[in-house]
DNA sequence: TGACATAGCAGACAAATGTCTGTTTTATGG
DNA sequence: CCATAAAACAGACATTTGTCTGCTATGTCA
């Protein structure tokens, strides 16, 4: 192969391998190789143990395959989560589907218990939550004021703003055609399921 | 290893699999192997064929590491796409933070070119987009009427409603604020960079 | 009990893969 | 031009890995 500037190649073999991890097959050395059209397999291996020594790649071991994007190693696993559908007898229940759905997030909180859940309603419009949007919740007993929080009221699992006022519970809800829920005083079996920490939404 | 039902042995072989392929690498015939202390390199294989026949694996080629989650319905193959930040002379380009970050979609798109993108501004509100926002952008060159779209106006990278009306491109915000885009009679430099899929939103 | 499908074992081979030592060629800066 | 660092090449070795053929052991069910 034809020699190249310092760093030109490399930049190339950096590309190459990221698009590869990133489609979900990091290459082995010697497809690195090949890819290049260099006649060593130690002219590829050099280049990127050289990207591994500059901090732009990762090697996670000796074993085939194994170079990795640096930060992936530091951030969260991904984790699938369950998506939990309608309500039955006071409890969420897995959707219906008969392939249990799954969505997959990465977190900070490492172990907590998550769980996703569609929107329904139009009661959260105004904080940018909209029917059909995915939230994914932390489950949890307590919630701070302003927290969106996903409550069960009744049969019925809805996504509110918390708040506290004078010591009472208060279900905000973001659009000035809903009321306010307040449980004590509705009078409707009320538990907090826990926290939404994020808000998807597929487009089309 | 002792002799276990049918189907027994299979199932926990099938969660070992997908677990690694969740974390990121799907492991070898011997490293399934070796994790169920298998004495003989066939027997692990004999599972992970017959799981690929059942429909429960896939796999991608005879090389190693070559095992995946089939596609199943819509979501299925996680894969990692590259957070894009501000724009430079005209072009979209790795935000400047050194370790570029990465997100974890999964789109039934397969093979599509896919970046993210931070939103700023408040021109899409109500459309549920607010500043901060990541939406997840399918590279596409064109558009149809409806549809959310990143573009390059001048030097800026805008998030706007695609709409095509006597056969001009108009860029529409939705928040009254703010007034459309006619690219060609504001003289702007125009290019459309992609097709909004997916809206995320990290809530606290 | 016996047939049959599944689970598991043994051993092997070719190719793929990570790694190594040493040499040659080229770009670059003083 | 020369010294130096980087780029590329050559050839090799030990493992790893996918794959194969043939065999034994066990569970299931009529």
């Amino acid at each position: 192969m034809a020699y190249t500037s310092p760093g030109e190649t490399r930049k190339k073999i950096y590309d190459f391998v990221r698009d590869r991890i990133l489609g979900g097959m990091p290459p082995t050395t010697r497809e690195v190789q090949r890819a290049f059209g260099f006649r060593a397999v130690q002219s590829a291996r050099q280049h990127l143990e050289k990207l591994v020594v500059d901090g732009k790649l990762a090697k996670t071991g000796g074993r085939s395959r194994s170079y990795r994007l640096p930060e992936f190693g530091k951030a969260s696993p991904p984790q699938l989560i369950a998506m939990l559908g309608r309500v039955q007898a006071g409890e969420l229940t897995e959707a219906m589907e008969d392939p249990p759905e799954y969505i997959m997030v990465q977190t900070r909180f490492d172990g907590d218990e998550l769980f996703a859940l569609a929107v329904e309603g139009e009661s959260m419009l105004h904080a940018g939550i909209l029917p059909g949007d995915i939230v994914i919740v932390r489950r949890q007993p307590t919630a701070n004021t302003g927290d969106i929080v996903v409550a069960l009221v009744g049969d019925e699992a809805t996504v509110k703003r918390y708040r506290e006022r004078d010591g009472r519970v208060e279900l905000h809800p973001e659009n000035e055609a809903f009321s306010p829920i307040i449980p004590r005083e509705d009078g409707a079996p009320f538990s907090l399921l826990g926290k939404v920490i994020e808000v998807r939404r597929t487009v089309e």
